[in-house]
DNA sequence: TTACTTGCAAATGGTTTGCAAAGGG
DNA sequence: CCCTTTGCAAACCATTTGCAAGTAA
């Protein structure tokens, strides 16, 4: 139930609230506004684009979205996580796949006594030709 | 000399595009292209800033330059170093301080042989506060 | 000459914003 | 009821593009 997390977290609970959340649960990956946007139309649901902008702005101030990276001027998020992920982008077809591994802890301390910042996060993305990509580029 | 690094990418040598590169190395930093445009500004150059897109994106295909990041919409670039680095970025002034550290290479390899992917690069950043925002937020 | 580069102005496209109407508590 | 949210249309802004004139080789 999202309308507990809204409330918990001091936001209004509407309708598109908990539909674009139920949304974002569906597509369950690394998403932009055009996915949730194209998610719903499929389902047959009518909710502005700039609604959906500004709630995914509202989730993530309020720590229920992440920011995963930027792309060619497009936003990736993804529900946000106890685990800490990394991510694989495919430079081809821009597929966003998460990785396991984190080994940054130690130098994020390191870091954090050499600079003197306050280092809030940190994200390492590896970016490739999927084999997807890599088979239909031999077949150009 | 920057005419000898063009003529060995085959690009045509330009006054513009001289002046570019003198410029991005005076800089001597990660830039985007309105520092580039602003530093020209400075010193009484004028080049369009189309041509400034154009160029960069120019030097950014003949490995020239790298491309670091994208932050809110904004693509920030450097001159390709033989050295592999890693960004620290402060979230509140956006500067950008390259760092020493890569233990990647072998969960790099780790990874091309679970996914499939031809693993082509890597990106980490760290985000977090500079000493001097932190010092401004005290300061409000 | 001949293709590439440049400046200018307009277009592009993801994202943001102002405003009036609708909805939540 | 008051304040927030929503839909709509327009604005925003970094970047790209079309075109005519200029320039490198």
């Amino acid at each position: 139930m999202y309308s507990n997390l809204l409330k918990e977290k001091n936001i209004k609970i509407t309708k598109n609230r908990i539909l674009l959340l139920e949304t974002i649960e569906k597509l369950n990956k690394v998403f932009n506004v055009d996915d949730i946007y194209e998610s719903l139309k499929n389902n047959n649901h009518k909710i502005n684009i700039s609604t959906i902008y500004r709630n995914v702005n509202t989730f993530y101030e309020n720590d229920i979205l992440d920011k995963i990276t930027e792309v060619n001027g497009i936003i990736y998020y993804q529900l946000q996580k106890e685990t800490h992920l990394h991510y694989l982008i495919c430079t081809q077809c821009n597929q966003i796949i998460p990785l396991k591994e984190c080994p940054l802890e130690e130098i994020e301390n390191n870091l954090s006594k050499k600079t003197g910042y306050t280092i809030e996060s940190h994200n390492l993305e590896f970016r490739g030709i999927c084999p997807k990509c890599n088979k239909n580029k031999k077949d150009i």
